[in-house]
DNA sequence: GTCTATAAATAGATAGAC
DNA sequence: GTCTATCTATTTATAGAC
């Protein structure tokens, strides 16, 4: 017997989630769109039905991503926080955003390996806004004589790298835990997040170099 | 008129490096044999002659990088130098090997995306030696009161997942440089080694946190 | 050691029924 | 909206000549 039908756009969205897990598990190349449509309780032809080709549906996915952190993080930068906290804010928003997105991390790491060859103009927008921002952040803490002008994009990556790599890593380190290594995996995002907001203020504070 | 043959094993070193190439560029699946050895002037035949497989390949090429990665910071960590020293020629030596092989950032992000589901039990050794060494280094620098204790993993997040991604960068940062991002490519591997440096010393010497 | 030719499997995409 | 069946292209891998 037939299974109903179930709410509208159901499918649309079981299929977004499949995809998101195959993309980030295997890449892009590796992804297999009948995959995707089985764990999402679908016919392969679902895919091509809501979205044009692999490629669209991949592309979508990150662009949503990239969207829900870039519109996050504009917003913080546009705030009348200080920038400390700002800065502070930007920290946790990657991380909770990258937390709550299983997926993200490792899609974006594959995206810098392949050196960002996939992404449409959205999306690249998306990304150059987070950085936009945080060089933002920056100037307005220069030019209220609280920070030191640093490269936006030194600090951006001594937060993003770390952050996109303890979450993508999550599986590795347990595995690594229990084949000897000591304390991979004893920490929490919440004492990592500590961390980098530390070391990322005492940077711009000129308290360092 | 066919070509004479080249020095022996000189075609194997030329698969390797072509091969080199097409992983970092585009991941293992989206790699093509035919365009490895079109790339080495040779025919796809000649990938199986001196490898099993197109997976031995990869994992030949992995382990080779990982190992001379780990040699070198097992090297360090067993010198006589003073802690601080030899956690400032570990960021040096991750950044050096890093640099001179322009394939391994990007295949290094993609294994961590992929979870090391890819990496022999020789690899995984490799990688796990990184990551004793420095905690090796981190405790002894704690004996003589001169670091406090700090998580290896921690501390190796922030020195290896920034430099990777900016090594693995380069490319795209001059392109976003272009669109118009302030000074995304205005700094060299020495400005991100030193700083690195500083930040790393600084946590463990407790001047931050 | 190197090549040609080909086998065999995989996987993206579409037509058309229900 | 959903599925079955199928077309087509790509691609790993091998057999065998030179």
């Amino acid at each position: 017997m037939p299974r109903r039908p179930r709410t509208p756009l159901g499918s649309r969205r079981a299929l977004l989630d499949a995809a998101a897990a195959e993309f980030a598990a295997r890449g892009y190349a590796a992804a297999n769109v009948d995959r995707i449509a089985r764990v999402a309780r679908l016919n392969k032809a679902m895919i091509y039905y809501h979205f044009r080709s692999k490629a669209a549906l991949y592309r979508e996915i990150l662009r949503d991503m990239f969207d829900a952190v870039g519109s996050r993080v504009r917003a913080i930068a546009a705030s009348d926080a200080s920038p400390e906290d700002k800065i502070r804010s930007f920290i946790d928003v990657i991380a909770i955003e990258g937390e709550a997105r299983p997926h993200f991390p490792p899609m974006w790491l594959r995206e810098i390996a392949e050196g960002g060859g996939r992404v449409d103009t959205q999306t690249l927008r998306y990304a150059m806004d987070v950085l936009g921002s945080l060089g933002a952040i920056i100037d307005e803490g220069c030019r209220a004589g609280r920070f030191r002008p640093v490269n936006p994009m030194l600090i951006q990556g001594g937060i993003v790298a770390p952050l996109m790599f303890f979450l993508a890593t999550a599986g590795v380190r347990r595995r690594l835990d229990r084949a000897g290594a000591h304390g991979a995996s004893k920490f929490s995002r919440e004492d990592l997040v500590t961390h980098i907001q530390h070391v990322t203020l005492a940077v711009l504070e000129g308290r360092i170099a």
